[in-house]
DNA sequence: ACGGAAGTTTAGACCGATCTAAACTTCCGT
DNA sequence: ACGGAAGTTTAGATCGGTCTAAACTTCCGT
């Protein structure tokens, strides 16, 4: 408790945008050494001069370190909304599948609005109500409110060693369609499955879950990650 | 279902702050013949003229009929969304309560802001899950699917009769601290309870609820709907 | 080593929502 | 019936967030 009042009120004027801007810049930053202005425009769908706008404002408030032509990186007060952002999300995914019957392909767009709006009394509840989880649906990692973040695994269904028994432990996707179809795979996290032959030159992959073989691309193999299963059944 | 459809898609351009303004309008419009300028400026915190600019915008989108030095009215269309922000506003107070342990002294803020964030799944999900209620914490009445109001009652604490056996059906405020008080008296909705005096020149008016009585200002005690209630308990 | 392509920033505009200050209406008391 | 107070609208500015077009920087291939 103690611990996670220090900000709540020190920021003023943080909005929906700029949350989003954070954690736009959270994720790049650890899928690439540089985070550049032409890759958060792309991935917020906006152009890059209203990028390098906003890059300024963020740097006045002291959200990010930005460099002009080179690149951003969040200060620790960025690095830690970003992360209040993304546990608002995860938190509410998780939410709206265990309490509202919501499926696992319905919950992104739902959260992308509602983590903005989250009050930290309803925040709060909803994770007492969920009894402090660790993981969302997909399998993502729940921030801690210190700003912790549970490890998970990094090994993809797309570089699994061949005939182990593995366990599906996450699923790197946003897009409503492939969820759906991954779910009628049995791919969800939890799920157990063998490898049972990877084609070469970067081709499909063969899984069998349960008694069902199924052929992969191997770019959906790489969005799902999985562990190797202890023994036998959970 | 067929007939809630209608709509949707139509306006695009309707903000959370048109959300505001329309239900403020709504509200006035059951309060006061005329609704002028001033008034939703008070309401809403903001100066006339910002009004005046936002009233122009309302008639432009069609939701509002404004002449100008005279007053403003909801078209049936601003009618309706109005009530669907209400609708969403009381759902989400109700399952507050219900489902995550609020008290009702704490959930108007909330959704004061949730209801403009609620997409229609959403709201399809809590409504069902509560079991298509028709009102909410304080009594207030859900607005149904096709924009149906149901009555209540229209008695207040403050003109009911003496000495007959009333319950409370609805509570008519929104501050918290009032509500903590009023809450502490036992004067929530299906509360039974007696006036047993009413001190002229809008005067206190003394009640026994259960055991124990209490002494009410006048102006709260207009704020309390009652109804007279049938034979004995519930 | 350098010239052009790709990436990025600047300049200037727009839109929604608000504000202050000034002008204009309405209304009411004398 | 009319003059002033209260209420309201207009004019013009500001702020956040976005855009297009033009200028500028970086980088890479020859
Ligand atoms: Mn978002
Ligand atoms: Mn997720
Ligand atoms: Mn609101
Ligand atoms: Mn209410």
């Amino acid at each position: 408790m103690a611990k996670a009042v220090a900000r709540k009120q020190l920021p003023a004027g943080i909005t929906p945008v700029i949350e989003d801007y954070l954690k736009t810049i959270y994720f790049m930053a650890q899928e690439q050494a540089q985070v550049k202005t032409t890759d958060v425009a792309k991935r917020l769908r906006v152009k890059p001069s209203s990028v390098t706008a906003m890059l300024k404002t963020l740097a006045d408030l002291k959200l990010v370190e930005y460099r002009p032509y080179y690149g951003v990186a969040l200060t620790p007060l960025g690095n830690q909304i970003a992360l209040e952002v993304i546990r608002h999300h995860r938190l509410i995914e998780l939410y709206l599948v265990k309490a509202l019957g919501f499926s696992w392909d319905e919950v992104h767009e739902e959260a992308e609005v509602l983590e903005h709006v989250l009050s930290e009394k309803l925040e709060a509840r909803i994770a007492a109500h969920l009894g402090d989880p660790t993981l969302d649906p997909h399998g993502d990692p729940i921030p801690a409110l210190d700003g912790t973040l549970p490890e998970t695994a990094t090994m993809t269904l797309a570089d699994a060693p061949l005939r182990k028994r593995l366990r599906v432990v996450r699923v790197r996707d946003q897009d409503a369609e492939r969820l759906r179809y991954i779910a009628t795979l049995g791919l969800v996290p939890g799920a157990h499955l063998r490898l049972i032959e990877r084609a070469p030159f970067e081709g499909p992959v063969t899984v069998r879950i349960g008694k069902r073989v199924h052929a992969l691309d191997s770019r959906l193999a790489r969005t799902i990650l999985v562990e190797e299963a202890p023994r036998h059944p959970s």
